[in-house]
DNA sequence: TTGTTTATTTATCATTGATAATTTAGAGTC
DNA sequence: GACTCTAAATTATCAATGATAAATAAACAA
């Protein structure tokens, strides 16, 4: 039996601060969510979380490598596989609209996204989680890894504007922004579903 | 009649440096191409115009703004308007393999957009460039602006994917990249074909 | 009790963006 | 041609940042 949190043998001295990759990485998005991503420094973060700065780089590599677990985190959680029956345009539908809702609910998730390297949970789970289904429901792997960076593009894309302020005050000055974001997503399925020989 | 290069009243002293933004956008964007936008700082760039770093605070003022300056610099060499009697279709379909040649042909430049506030120049000449043609075959403003906001973020985020090594190594081991490009480009035009009352 | 491992702290560096103060080349005026 | 004024550099300097090295203490093992 694993104990939920495995309990590091050696201790730390002054204060009980338990830190682990996992506890960095909320720490980290709670900074960003409060001050932006430009707030978020290897100092910054060490004070939220009640310790000194080279405490951090015990767990975790670099800053760079933590953007990429943050990104992992948030990826994680923003993609599921098609329920029992469900079309995989309904599916896809949905998934992007989980993963314009989850990237917008963490600010600046997009330019996090573009700086940090994909991890490999994000290479070898998160995309082929996106493939898969297409695959499944009879596509080409060609086809289908093409559909699923498209897919996957148009998101990033989206929310790196939508998250600027001075791109998306120009589209929000002239439409509402979600239903911009439906349609395009929904324009995007429909081509999708034209060309890939599955239904 | 303007001199090409209008010539400042007052003048350097040791060389003859020539300084203004454009040269300076010029040589940030060569030295981006060469080390990597991580290479860019304020001194690496002075270095490379034989100036130091303060002088470029007289031209630009932050870092930021040049990022800013240099993302309008690229994507104004890649928009353009429809030629006579050109379909909206054809016409997007290339602008969209041009801005992917553009900005695979600027390293990093997918990053670097993704951290620079677009400029006014971006916001009132480049953006209305791309949906100017959509409105006057006869869509809505609304559908145009969607319809060019999804255009503009697929390109975007594909070309972030590409232009990083790890994400990109994903997709080039399954498929040929720039066949998955034209897929996804063509997908995405029939989505808004199908979805734009015009021809 | 003594030693080992783990996880932290303090101290320190080089790099970076940015500003202040200083300097000089050239244009305009007389 | 000397005198001034201004544009555009320079040198000097700062605070912030990512990162590492060395020192240190808590827990565990023997």
């Amino acid at each position: 039996m694993e104990p939920l949190q495995k309990r590091a043998v050696g201790r730390p001295r002054k204060q009980d601060a338990f830190l682990d990759p996992a506890v960095i990485v909320d720490a980290a998005w709670s900074l960003v969510e409060k001050d932006g991503v430009d707030a978020l420094t290897s100092r910054t973060l060490a004070a939220e979380l009640g310790v000194k700065s080279p405490a951090l780089y015990w767990h975790v590599p670099s800053m760079t490598a933590l953007h990429s677990l943050m990104v992992e985190r948030m990826l994680s959680e923003s993609v599921r596989n098609p329920a029992d029956g469900e079309a995989w345009q309904d599916w896809l539908l949905d998934v992007g609209r989980t993963q314009r809702r989850n990237f917008l609910s963490h600010r600046d998730s997009g330019r996090i996204i573009a700086v940090a390297p994909p991890s490999e949970v994000i290479r070898n789970q998160v995309m082929p989680m996106l493939v898969a289904p297409l695959v499944a429901a009879g596509a080409t792997t060609d086809d289908a890894v093409a559909a699923a960076g498209t897919f996957a593009s148009f998101i990033l894309g989206w929310v790196i504007y939508e998250q600027s302020a001075e791109a998306s005050s120009y589209i929000a000055s002239l439409v509402d922004t979600s239903t911009a974001f439906e349609y395009g997503l929904a324009a995007l399925i429909d081509g999708l579903n034209q060309r890939l020989p599955i239904k």
